[in-house]
DNA sequence: GGGGATGCGTCGCAGACTGA
DNA sequence: TCAGTCTGCGACGCATCCCC
């Protein structure tokens, strides 16, 4: 078997400068498992064979690298510990593309995924983020050192946040060919706020990684196969007998039913998604809650979400609620309102027509945000302060 | 300085509202 | 009915941030 998921690697790379012709000069990794556990960390000088750039940044020498390996030397060191690993760093994006172009100078295709950003997450400076979670402060442009602090970062932060690495990473790794649903509009099902509901009450260590796994190859709603047999493989390198894995197939089944249940409503997607993953598990459909006699299609409006309202609404009465009222009636019952449609900062748009072509409604759907209907925001407004 | 993401301000347009 | 005003929205550009 080729692809399986390990848990994380975090990188950090300190290189020559910016550009398409720039070169790593150090590569820091710090290998974690599924629960956020050191298991290995790597870290290695490069010699670039060329001017070193901004050495008053990352402070590394000529001399320093005189007697470094070249990359060509360490990709195959890097490669194993990156491989079957969700990649992590602060500014991904920018180690990831020096990590591409030095793989590619090599010839070797590079294609981690999309991985984890602990700049996304924290949104601050290295150092600033380790400050503000009360984290050691790392020593800056060395690169183990930034590893580590990324690592920290990222065990503070995902647990807190109930985020298995499948929910965390968000998106299909480099692990397997996976079945991805799309709905009929063509985007992609909002599934991610749901399952990082969910929390897995098991004190099995095994259990809980097999139950990682489950939720990376569940959160598209199918097995497929290849992740069948992933499964399988796992179960038995993780040494689970069968009763065991029906066991962890049935905490996540109760799992996903208690974070359905969380808002107290069960809706017709809720239910669709249940019976779904029910299925895939071989467990009885039967035993999926009925869907609320109240819920509409909520999609992904849970109270705390960060909200945005777009358009007029008119009530019954026929008296118009003034987008001010509604922002009102949102902050008193637990939502964040948020003026702007944005990737980081909206979970979810609340519209008059959910299929209201305003620019909001727009943006919603370019960014994969749910857009629930004004009423279904009010019904719960008014369940939240019955 | 490169690249990408994000936030914010400004401008113009369209529709709703208001008062004469 | 018409003109003036207000509001919401889209489009665009600019600034900022972050990595080395």
């Amino acid at each position: 078997m080729k692809s399986r998921c390990d848990g994380y690697a975090v990188v950090d790379v300190e290189t020559t400068g910016f550009g398409k012709h720039d070169r790593v000069v150090e590569i820091g990794l710090v290998l974690l498992d599924a629960r956020y556990r050191v298991v290995d960390e790597f870290e290695t000088l490069i010699d670039p064979r060329r001017d070193l750039g901004p050495t008053h940044i990352h402070r590394i020498t000529p001399a320093m690298v005189s007697a470094a390996p070249t990359f060509d030397e360490v990709a195959v060191a890097i490669a194993r510990r990156i491989e079957n690993r969700v990649l992590v760093a602060h500014n991904l994006p920018f180690d990831r593309r020096m990590l591409a172009q030095e793989f590619q100078r090599l010839g070797a295709d590079f294609n981690p995924g999309l991985g984890v950003c602990t700049l996304k997450l924290t949104n601050q400076k290295l150092p600033v983020a380790c400050q503000s979670l009360n984290l050691p402060p790392p020593v800056h442009h060395r690169a183990l050192a930034d590893a580590r602090a990324s690592a920290s970062i990222l065990k503070t932060l995902a647990p807190s946040q109930q985020q298995t690495p499948a929910a965390v990473c968000n998106v299909p790794g480099p692990f397997l060919q996976r079945t991805h649903r799309r709905c009929a509009t063509g985007e992609t099902q909002p599934m991610s706020r749901w399952l990082s509901r969910l929390v897995f009450d098991e004190g099995d260590t095994r259990l809980v990684q097999y139950i990682d796994l489950l939720d990376w190859a569940l959160d598209d709603l199918e097995l497929s196969s290849d992740e069948q047999t992933y499964l399988n493989y796992s179960a038995e390198e993780l040494g689970l007998r069968p009763d065991e894995v029906e066991r962890a197939h049935e905490l996540y089944f109760l799992s996903m039913i208690a974070g359905a249940e969380k808002d107290g409503v069960i809706t017709q997607q809720e239910h669709a998604d249940l019976t779904a993953v029910a299925s895939a598990l071989g467990i009885s459909t039967d035993r999926v809650p009925k869907p609320s006699a109240s819920a509409h299609d909520s999609q992904d409006l849970v109270l705390g979400s960060a909200i945005c309202f777009t358009g007029n609404y008119i009530g019954t009465d026929g008296r118009r609620l003034s987008k001010a009222e509604l922002e009102s009636m949102a902050t008193q019952s637990g939502f964040t309102v948020v003026a702007n449609v944005t990737k980081s900062k909206c979970d979810c748009v609340v519209a008059v027509d959910p299929n209201s072509s305003s620019g909001k409604a727009k943006r919603a759907r370019d960014y994969g945000k749910p857009i629930v209907a004004a009423e279904r925001f009010l019904e719960i407004v008014m369940q939240v302060n019955a």
